[in-house]
DNA sequence: ATGCGCCTTCGAGTGCGCTCGAAGTCAAGC
DNA sequence: GCTTGACTTCGAGCGCACTCGAAGGCGCAT
């Protein structure tokens, strides 16, 4: 079905750390920490070769991260992906309490932002009267 | 010149905490932090009596830190404004640097809201499909 | 063959922001 | 007078998410 997927790359742990933004202290620390879907791949040598796909799976959960979701909820996520097909209400469900808790942050932040504009709106003015 | 400002009110810990959503351990802490303007006065049982202006500036604190500005920030705001008049235009320049970060940081997060969306209708679709 | 650099594991350390507990004081009510 | 409960200080402890360092291995270029 496939017709010329050939890029069949692999990066060493330090392309990878290039690729997503992380540090390779960090990527070890989350494959240790359960959130990859499974050991990353080794080269003879021993050393990680990190597939597309894992590359695809640390962006989502960098996705997750940086819009405040812990490590622990981001490792349950793994886990049902992990255990494959079946759970896809649950994974849903994950996943839609975290949004409507990061929609509800952002607005606070924003109520939060306005007030501090409105606060340097003051600090513009005066500061301009002084001059 | 002020008319009838009569509530000169001033609370307990306990109730500033409930006035600002903070724990009384949480308002202790900030006060020794530095980040209140100045030590917050005492009843002659030596409690503390906190007065408008003290919740006042708790309020904007808050608003500082549930945008992410770290205390360490809070601090030197905080010092910058005991100073008193002068240095206004610090002042300003502490909070449009947080401002621009805090803009830049929530647009980022409205962006990997959206992936996170997508992939939330990628299994909204299927769990249909499957029903 | 000898460096060089990138990799490995493991466990300990760091920074942040609270959070808690112990031990004591004070004022009011029974 | 004694209990109760809210307060005080002080310092230690915690949870999170990294972050770092030590000690060692592999393979390639000179």
């Amino acid at each position: 079905m496939s017709v010329a997927e050939s890029t069949d790359v692999s990066l060493s742990i330090a392309e990878a750390a290039e690729a997503t933004g992380l540090t390779t202290h960090t990527l070890r620390y989350y494959e240790r920490d359960g959130l990859l879907l499974d050991a990353v791949d080794r080269a003879s040598s021993g050393h990680r070769r990190y597939s597309e796909d894992d590359v695809g799976w640390i962006r989502m959960i960098t996705r997750l991260r940086s819009t405040g979701m812990p490590i622990r909820e981001v490792r349950q996520y793994a886990d049902l992906v992990r255990a494959g097909d079946g759970n896809e209400a649950e994974r849903l469900q994950l996943l839609v309490a975290h949004r409507d808790r990061v929609r509800q942050q952002l607005s606070e932040v924003a109520t939060h932002l306005e007030a501090i504009e409105y606060k340097i709106g003051l600090y513009e003015r005066s500061t301009c009267t002084l001059t």
